[in-house]
DNA sequence: TGTACATCAGTGAACGCGCGTTCACTGATGTAC
DNA sequence: TGTACATCAGTGAACGCGCGTTCACTGATGTAC
């Protein structure tokens, strides 16, 4: 008999009050960052986690009644600021102007995108984890959801057509294809990050100027209507 | 002190010769198929799978010689069929003519990707941990530079354009974002996948026909030429 | 300012368990004659 | 077809270790008067 996936507690138990209470949380999630990197999601532990934050087992538990709390609070915080990120970049280009000036400065939110997941030790491991382990997933579609969201009620409300499963499925497309190209900037360093953002943020330009061309001209076949 | 990441030996030991000795070998990697969707990644263990598998332990160390070994062997034979899949749907629609015909069936190709991974018990799972398992990236990074390669070489020849860092880039990042779009089919269920996969065709026929459209007219700015 | 007390933060030691791995061994299969 | 032998396949038992988790405890910090 094994455990059911998924049930875990995620939740953080006590919160930090003091200020050396603050600091041994954050030397938790930093040492628990740092161990992703060199060791892998398979191989983190409590233990290993509190024996480099320079604390005892015990006191990492008075925090996080597990470890997969530590990498939950991790990737939240990454999503966190990676949505922030978005947030700004969207509310500046969309007070600017239309959506044409969205697609001209896509680059500079993967760009940006990209440097925030850099400048955290252990970025890419959180997000590959976030992916892979099972109780953390939410946590990664939940963060792209509620963009994708922002995103297709903006454009549906620009091109004057419904938020419906369509626009929620392109804009998820465009959010989730953007971040992925982030992933294989950081994972494969046999390629050239500049020029891989920059391809792929084309790649999207390219992708909702077809929306913004064919407007209101029904060029797109419903996916439902399958060709022979 | 900790493990040093990547330096675990992934090659196979004794390989099975007699039927009886075929069936085990399956049997284990069908039980960690099995687990790597039932615990996890990061759950997984020898002595779960040889106890899933039917068999004793020390069975299972004569095939194999840790448990990156077992998932290793599972990532190889999934890469190998989504290749193959690649393979005779390029192969197909080259012989039939140029490059639009490949471009038109986009579809049918991540259709197809996403049909044998989905049909693999744990497929998205076991492409989740290539991503996500240090020793075992290179398998998924292997198979997708391949395809590229192959992608990349064929359209320079039609295009007239050379194999130069830029075509090898825009092949990974088709093919890269391609398979995203498929994980991503598999892992948020709230999404139609027809719709995704039609979507996500659409992107890569848009992508490619801006290069066929403005061929030699040097569309292209460098991307080390930033804009202001 | 001093001290008593309450609450917060972290420790040392211990537990049972599943982990990876190896050993000498038994049993199954194939083959030479 | 029978049997002796070689090789292949799988077992039972054992090991030391790190795992997650909990306990009663000490020490640090904040605050009421």
């Amino acid at each position: 008999m094994v455990a059911i996936r998924q049930s875990v507690e995620l939740l953080e138990k006590n919160k930090p009050q003091q200020a050396r209470a603050k600091r041994t949380y954050e030397s938790i999630l930093a040492a628990a960052a740092e161990l992703l990197v060199e060791v892998g999601v398979e191989r983190i532990s409590t233990n290993l986690v509190a024996e480099r934050a320079g604390i005892t087992v015990p006191a990492l538990y008075r925090y996080f009644p597990n470890k997969y709390a530590v990498l939950n609070a991790l990737g939240a915080a990454l999503m966190d600021r990676q949505n922030e990120i978005f947030q700004q970049w969207f509310d500046h280009y969309l007070a600017l102007g239309d959506l044409q000036l969205l697609l001209d400065n896509v680059y500079e939110l993967m760009k940006r995108t990209y440097d925030v997941t850099s400048e955290q030790v252990g970025g890419l491991e959180v997000v590959q984890a976030l992916r892979a382990v099972g109780p953390l997933q939410e946590v990664r579609l939940a963060s792209h959801r509620l963009v994708a969201g922002q995103l297709a009620s903006i454009v549906a409300e620009v091109l004057g057509r419904p938020v419906d499963d369509l626009m929620i499925t392109q804009a998820r497309l465009t959010i989730d294809a953007s971040y992925a190209i982030v992933e294989m900037a950081l994972e494969d360093n046999s390629l050239s990050t500049e020029m891989l953002l920059q391809e792929g943020a084309r790649m999207m330009r390219l992708y909702w100027q077809s929306f913004m061309e064919y407007v209101d001209e029904g060029a797109y076949s419903s996916p439902t209507t399958s060709s022979a």
